[in-house]
DNA sequence: ACAATTATTGAATGATCCTTCAAGAATGGT
DNA sequence: ACCATTCTTGAAGGATCATTCAATAATTGT
């Protein structure tokens, strides 16, 4: 039978992610692609169709590593804590790397043009699992009687979804931190 | 002496902007410029120098536009009015337009490479403006006693300015404008 | 009306874009 | 050891990219 790939195609596209979440869709070429994901324009094109495709592709990858990173939260913390947790994840993680570059999911939203309803979908469906989370945990706060039981779930989680995108996008136009921490200090008065 | 412009620099420059506006830097060609502009390319290098440039021209046009109705509201109105009308113009904006492609400068901020200082510095000098404004409005609100003065103005004008910024990106998200709404509500209950 | 100056035109440039494909390399089954 | 299958390679493809420039047109002062 064939030959193996000998490359991994989760390392490679993890690779074609960290391109395309630093540099946009537009602005990352095949070539920085190629010399990225360490492969020839012929295999990423056998393994991954299109630039268009392989973009498409990294949006449910990094979906799915943000869900993973949700999905621990929901199990090893208190509804309430874990909302804080992507709070001051989020403070964190800006203030540990050297270059900012935000959400990719928000980023692309940005980028993406609005009539190409294959990308807005897959970001929508980013979006809705984000949303699907804060709203679940402002319930089940609810339930235990950690949030208070007057907030509608589903828009407090839009809202507080809201917040967090503005954070990063307003830290990233400043070179500044403080708004984050702000923020974050601010959702926990709403859910107070 | 010689040949006069037969266009109008600023009308020119207004439809660049929105060329820019709606698809991105990136993905704004030179020949859809010189479609929207109706200039041949000649002209647009001879009047605007580069695409770079021209662009870096077109964040400044957006830059002017926005503090004259900043300046506008600020004069016409209670300092606490004016931040809420901001507010609700976003929300009539985003109704409004059958596009919605939010604000050409939060748009920018994330296009743009993190090392060109020369964009980075001109949209920090958009978002000093309106934060600016904001923080105007704030401590003016506090000395009539329209606002409560325990609130620090410029860390209160930066949280507003991250619920603007992530009300526009969530409502692109989502199809939605209710998000807008629950944010211009919650702007009001932060000032209360 | 002519000269001087500036604007417009649009074809041409070389670079880079995304994509394809024929060739060679490597593996597994028989 | 050989065949069938699949992967890798990297050069070549045409399209489009941003930019330039020589030629033409238009205007004003004299």
């Amino acid at each position: 039978m064939p030959r193996h790939k000998k490359y991994d195609e989760d390392d490679v596209l993890e690779k074609a992610m960290e391109a395309f979440w630093h540099h946009g869709y537009e602005a990352t070429s095949m070539k920085t692609l190629v010399d990225c994901m360490g492969l020839n324009p012929g295999s990423i094109y056998a393994a991954f169709g299109s630039k268009k495709t392989l973009f498409e592709k990294t949006l449910t990858h990094y979906e799915d590593q943000t869900s993973a990173k949700l999905a621990e939260l929901e199990k090893n913390r208190s509804p309430q804590d874990a909302i804080f947790a992507v709070f001051d994840h989020m403070v964190e993680d800006v203030q540990s790397k050297s270059d900012n570059c935000g959400c990719f999911l928000v980023n692309s939203i940005l980028e993406a043009d609005p009539k190409d309803k294959t990308i807005a979908r897959a970001v929508k469906r980013g979006l809705d699992k984000f949303e699907g989370f804060m709203s679940r945990m402002i319930e089940k706060g609810q339930a235990s009687g950690e949030i208070g039981k007057d907030l509608d779930p589903q828009r407090t989680a839009r809202l507080l979804n809201g917040l967090l995108a503005g954070a990063r996008v307003m830290s990233r136009g400043h070179g500044d931190v403080t708004i984050l921490k702000d923020v974050a200090a601010h959702a926990r008065k709403i859910l107070s």
